[in-house]
DNA sequence: ATATTTTTTGCATAATTTTGCAGCGGTAAC
DNA sequence: GTTACCGCTGCAAAATTATGCAAAAAATAT
C-alpha cells in the first residue's frame, strides 16, 4: 500500500524530533499529520522498523530507532534484478520525468538512473517511492528512454 | 546493594550473549543464575540499565543494550498543529509547483496530494517542510489549486 | 478483464510491561 | 534508643504492547 511508507516516513519523523512515551500518544500525533491507524497495526509497525522503546536521561520513556537503519525488510535485493524490480513507471512533463517505484526503492534507482542516462537526466531527487529527475535541455523523452532501457529493458 | 550490582552485570550477560523475548523469560535465566526477583522488579532494573526491547532481523523481540551513544533527544518542536494547518504555501514555476508545509508535514500532505490529485499531478516528493509536485502535461497552474482546494480548502 | 495470492488492517483479546503503594532494612542525625 | 529518611522490593492493578483471526485491499498471475 502507497500509504504505508509515507506512514514509516512520518513515524520515523516524529520520534527523532520528539519524545513519545507510549504508542497511543505516537498515534495521537500520526493522526494529527493526517495518519489514520490502529494501535495494532502501530505496533506492527514498530516491530518493521525495528523502533526500540528505551530510557532517555531524564528516566523517560522514549522510542527510539535503529542506529543503522538496515530498512530492506527481507526483499529480494542483491540477488536479481534489483533495478528493473524497483520500477514501476515513468512519465514525462515537459523538462521533467517522474518515475516511480516499488515502496523504498526510489533512491537506489534514482542513483542508478544517475550513474547510467547522464547524457540525457542533469539531475534527480529521490523520495521513498518517486523520482523526479531533470532532462538536460535539448534533450528529449525519447532520448531518456533510451538511456535508462539499459538498466530498465522493460522500459520500451 | 551488593546484590543488585551483580544482578545488574547478570542481566547484562545474560541479554548480550542469549536471545530473550520477554521480562518472563529473562527472568527465569536469571533464577536459574540464583538471581530471584519479581517481573516489577525486572522492569524497573531495565528502566535503570537503559535495556531497549526491539527486533532482531529475524523479526524476534529482543533486549538489547544500550550503545554508549547517548544522543540528546532533538527538539520538542510544535506537534498540535491541526492537520489542515499543514499547509503554507503554493507556488508555480513551469510545470512545477513547490508546496510549503510546516516543519514535518511535508509527506504526510504529499500523500493526500498524490491521493487526491492524481489526474492533475504526475508525482511528488516530500522533504521536511517542501513538496516538489510535478504537473501533468497540458493541466495548468488553475487546474492543480483546483484539485488541490478538496483538501486545502483556503488555497483559494 | 478475472482469478489467485499476498499484504495490510482492525477488532478483540492475550501477553507483557509499568507503576502506586506499603513494607522492609539500612543509615544518619538527634 | 528513637526518629526520619531513603533506596529496594513485592504485590496487585493499571497501562501498554503484541498477536490470532477474519476481512479488505493490493499485487500478481492467468
Amino acid at each position: 500500500m502507497k500509504n504505508k511508507v509515507k506512514r514509516f516516513a512520518a513515524i520515523q519523523e516524529i520520534i527523532s524530533t520528539t519524545v513519545v512515551g507510549s504508542q497511543e500518544e505516537l498515534l495521537q500525533k500520526l493522526s494529527e499529520k493526517g495518519f489514520e491507524l490502529t494501535q495494532a497495526t502501530l505496533s506492527r509497525d514498530l516491530k518493521q522498523l525495528k523502533v526500540s522503546k528505551t530510557t532517555n536521561s531524564q528516566g523517560e520513556y522514549i522510542y527510539q530507532l535503529p542506529t543503522r537503519n538496515l530498512q530492506d525488510e527481507g526483499r529480494t535485493f542483491g540477488n536479481d534484478f534489483p533495478r528493473s524490480n524497483a520500477f514501476l513507471s515513468i512519465e514525462f512533463s515537459g523538462n521533467i520525468a517522474v518515475v516511480h517505484t516499488r515502496p523504498g526503492y526510489a533512491s537506489s534507482l534514482a542513483y542508478e538512473i544517475d550513474e547510467t542516462a547522464k547524457g540525457t537526466i542533469i539531475g534527480t531527487v529521490a523520495g521513498e517511492d518517486t523520482i523526479i529527475a531533470v532532462i538536460k535541455e535539448n534533450k528529449t523523452a525519447k532520448d531518456v528512454t533510451e538511456a535508462l532501457s539499459k538498466i530498465i529493458p522493460s522500459i520500451k
